[in-house]
DNA sequence: TGTGTCATGTAACACGTTACATGATTCG
DNA sequence: CGAATCATGTAACGTGTTACATGACACA
């Protein structure tokens, strides 16, 4: 999926600025499972203008640049609709520097594996925190995505989210438990033999 | 951590070929969060060669290309270690066009909703497979990486792939557990507002 | 005073993907 | 008989990242 369709998908919640695209993606309703930055943003915005996908309005600003606020035209949401209905999904891709880091953790000093976990569990602990639609304290540019007229979350937004609080929860609940067994292992063997 | 850092990450269990690599990221030790391609493999290890940080033996072959067997220079296992430590970790990324698709859930005629969960739960049930290091009925190319004298896996890679598993596990478990009512409410909608 | 937020935009660059090229063997 | 596996390699291409440019205001 490239970043005009994510655009358009973000737009179906309503209208938006670029800058506010990009923090779904930072901080809100896609945070946890796509990415897109404001280099990528901004040129999708322009070619979807010029395609009559989505049209804008410029709010003028004083000391800062006009807002451009967009939003989808009905061409916009239907195409993204066929999108949705015939894309064969991409394979989920996930990377992660720290977990190729743990995985050699023999060859690093102890403190360094432990900071690493820390860290790991840190990022997911905020995620978990992020990503729930219904938290009270965050900021409102958090709450734009998917919701009804009633401002209530749709039903696959709270499904992705829940699916991603549970993701975040196992794996800060997993590091919990294990660990003290890891660095207690590696002490053990850096004893034994060094 | 580009794709010649992870060459030499995946070299330092043991020699192994640009296509045994791929098999690495594709199915074994590193699949469920790092990804390479053949493409990106093969040309990062000639470069490594030509910069002295793995050699490599040529091994004769009837009806196939001759096999290349690359093995870490003592350069290149001192570069991979010093990287290991002065290296700052990228956030991690995840991107699921899945859980994206399935956020517009509403948009969708039911059965594709449930399609795209089904394939979700199944690619997790399948990770978490692949993942366990001592899964007895693994293709042994799926055994390479970080294992002692005794062929035991490193504790690095055990924390590593107990965390994997945990994460599709606790997916897995949260589809059981909430996808039918996720059907139910988008039903009882289509229902009430068509 | 420096960092972060709001706000847009451009462009060079690095990177990896995809497809192509080759070819025997094995498995269903 | 077609698809997958083993095995390497090249090159065009598309994509997104990063850094730069600009600028005011708020907060610590």
């Amino acid at each position: 999926m490239d970043v005009r369709t994510l655009c358009l998908g973000a737009l179906m919640g309503g209208e938006a600025t670029g800058y506010e695209i990009r923090k779904m993606f930072d901080d809100g309703t896609f945070s946890h499972f796509q990415i897109a930055s404001l280099g990528s943003i901004y040129p999708a915005l322009t070619k979807l203008t010029q395609d009559g996908m989505v049209t804008f309005v410029e709010h003028e600003q004083e000391n800062k640049p006009d807002k451009k606020i967009y939003q989808l035209t009905s061409e916009g949401r239907r195409t993204f609709l066929r999108t949705l209905l015939q894309t064969r999904p991409a394979e989920d891709r996930y990377r992660s520097d720290i977990l190729f880091m743990l995985t050699f953790a023999e060859e690093m000093p102890i403190e360094l594996t432990e900071a690493l976990i820390d860290e790991f569990a840190a990022r997911h602990e905020l995620m978990s925190m992020q990503i729930d639609p219904d938290n009270p304290d965050k900021p409102a540019h958090q709450k734009f995505h998917g919701r009804d007229e009633d401002g209530k979350p749709s039903p696959g937004c709270c499904f992705v989210a829940g699916l991603g609080q549970a993701m975040c929860n196992a794996t800060v609940k997993f590091i919990r438990e294990n660990k003290q067994g890891l660095l207690d292992e590696l002490r053990n063997r850096k004893a034994n033999k060094p």
